[in-house]
DNA sequence: CACTAATTTATAATTTATTTACAATGATGA
DNA sequence: TCATCATTGTAAATAAATTATAAATTAGTG
C-alpha cells in the first residue's frame, strides 16, 4: 500500500485529503508544518503533498531540504491561489507536480496516480520495442540501431514507434494522421511523406523496412 | 454489425457516445463503472471504450483485468484531462488507442474504424479468396501465388479479384468495365486486354487460368 | 487466304510518391 | 534580448508507378 505524507497547516484541508486518499486505498501520514514534515520523513513514504503557504518553512523550502538530503520522494505541491504559485519555481526546487486549490479530489488522485505510474515505468523498463537491429524505448524516447543511438525528433520517433507497434501492417496516411497527430491539427499528406523520408534516411541501409504501398 | 462497449460513469458522456456510434451503425452496450464493465464482457463485443477516471476501478484496472483473462478485445481509452493520462501506461496495460475529452465524434469514429481495419488486416481471413495456389485478400490488397507475394497494382488486383469472385464464368469486356471501372469513365476495350495481359504475365506458368473466349 | 479479334509492344497521360528547398515556430544558450 | 539551432510543416520539382491509348503483331475462323 502506498503511503502519502500530507503537509498542510489547515486541519480542514488535511481532513479532506485524508478522507479522499484513504478512500482510494492510500495510507496517510500528516504533518502540520514544514519542520514537522521534515521530522516525519521516512523510507516508508511514497509521496508527499506539500502546501506552499505555511507558517515557518513554506512548501518550497521543505521541498528543497528534502532534495538536499538526496531524497527523491515524489512531491506534489498544493496551492490556494493560482497567482501565488510559480510552477517553474516548484519544478526548480524539485517538485513533481502541483494542484491548485480548490482542487477536485478526482483530479488530485489522478495526478497522484499518474506520478506513481511514471515511477513504475522508470523502474520497469518494459517499454522498448525491437525490430531487427532496431530498438526503441517509448518511455525514454531513445532509438538505437545496431547499438548506436539514432537521433530522432519527437514526430519521427512517434511515427517509427507507431509502425513498430504494429509491424507488417499497412497504414493509410489517414491512419497515421489520426494515430500520431493531435486531433485538431491538420497537416497535409505530403508532410507525412517528408517525415517518413527523414526516418528512412536515418535508417540508412535499412530504409526499406518502411515500405510504401501505392494508394 | 460491430458491438461496442461504452464504459463511463457519466451518463452524459455515455449518451453522446451512444448517439454518435449508433448513427455510425454500431451496436452499443453500456457499463457504468469498472465492475459493471467486467460483468458485461462477452464474446459478442468487438471493442470497448474505457473512461480512465471512474470511481472504484479505473480504466487501467479494467483494461488490465480484461487482458489477464486472455481477452484481446480492442480497447480505446477516454480521458478528460491530458495531464491525467499516461499514454505509455495505457499501451502497457494493453490498450489499443486513446482519445482525449472533449473529443470530436468524427475523430473518435476515425480511430475506432482504424482499429477495426487494423484488426481485419491482422486476421485477414474473412476477406480472402483462393483459387489453386493463388490467394488474394481484398482488404489488404495483397495477392499471393505459392506463398510468394505477387505485386499487383490496384486495377489489376481488382480485375483478378473480379474473376476470382466468380470463377469459370465468362465475362464480356462490358461486364468487366461496369464491374470494375467507375460509372462515368470511359475506357477503350484494348485497355482491358492490356491489363489482363499484365496479370497473365505475372501469373507466369499459371497464365492460362484466365482463358479468352472470342467475341 | 482474308477478315476479325486478341495479344503484345511501345508510348503517352495521369496519378502518386520522393526529394529538395525553404519558411515558420520554438527552444537553447550566450 | 538576440542569435542560433532544431524541429515541424509546406510547396514545388523530380521521380516513379500506374493506367490508358495507339499501333504492330499474332492467332483464330470461315
Amino acid at each position: 500500500m502506498k503511503n502519502i505524507l500530507i503537509v498542510d497547516d489547515e486541519p480542514d484541508i488535511r481532513a479532506i485529503l485524508r478522507y479522499n486518499l484513504e478512500k482510494e486505498g492510500f495510507a496517510i501520514t500528516e504533518a502540520i508544518d514544514g519542520n514537522d514534515a521534515l521530522d516525519k520523513l521516512s523510507k516508508d513514504l511514497d509521496l508527499a503533498i506539500l502546501d506552499i503557504m505555511m507558517p515557518g518553512k513554506d512548501g518550497y523550502d521543505v521541498c528543497r531540504k528534502i532534495r538536499e538530503q538526496g531524497n527523491t520522494l515524489p512531491i506534489v505541491f498544493l496551492t490556494a491561489m493560482d497567482r501565488e504559485f510559480d510552477e517553474v519555481r516548484g519544478l526548480e526546487v524539485g517538485g513533481d507536480d502541483y494542484v491548485r486549490k480548490p482542487f477536485s479530489p478526482k483530479m488530485l488522485i489522478a495526478r497522484i496516480n499518474a506520478i506513481f505510474r511514471r515511477i513504475d515505468q522508470i523502474n520497469s523498463k518494459g517499454t522498448s520495442i525491437c525490430f531487427g537491429e532496431l530498438e526503441i524505448n517509448t518511455s525514454t524516447y531513445i532509438a538505437q540501431l545496431n547499438e548506436e543511438e539514432l537521433h530522432l525528433p519527437r514526430k519521427e520517433f512517434e511515427l517509427l514507434a507507431f509502425f513498430m507497434s504494429q509491424p507488417n501492417i499497412i497504414f493509410s496516411r489517414g491512419d497515421l494522421l489520426s494515430g500520431i497527430w493531435e486531433e485538431d491539427v491538420f497537416v497535409v499528406d505530403r508532410t507525412i511523406d517528408v517525415h517518413i523520408n527523414r526516418i528512412r534516411s536515418k535508417l540508412g541501409s535499412y530504409k526499406n523496412w518502411i515500405e510504401t504501398v501505392k494508394g
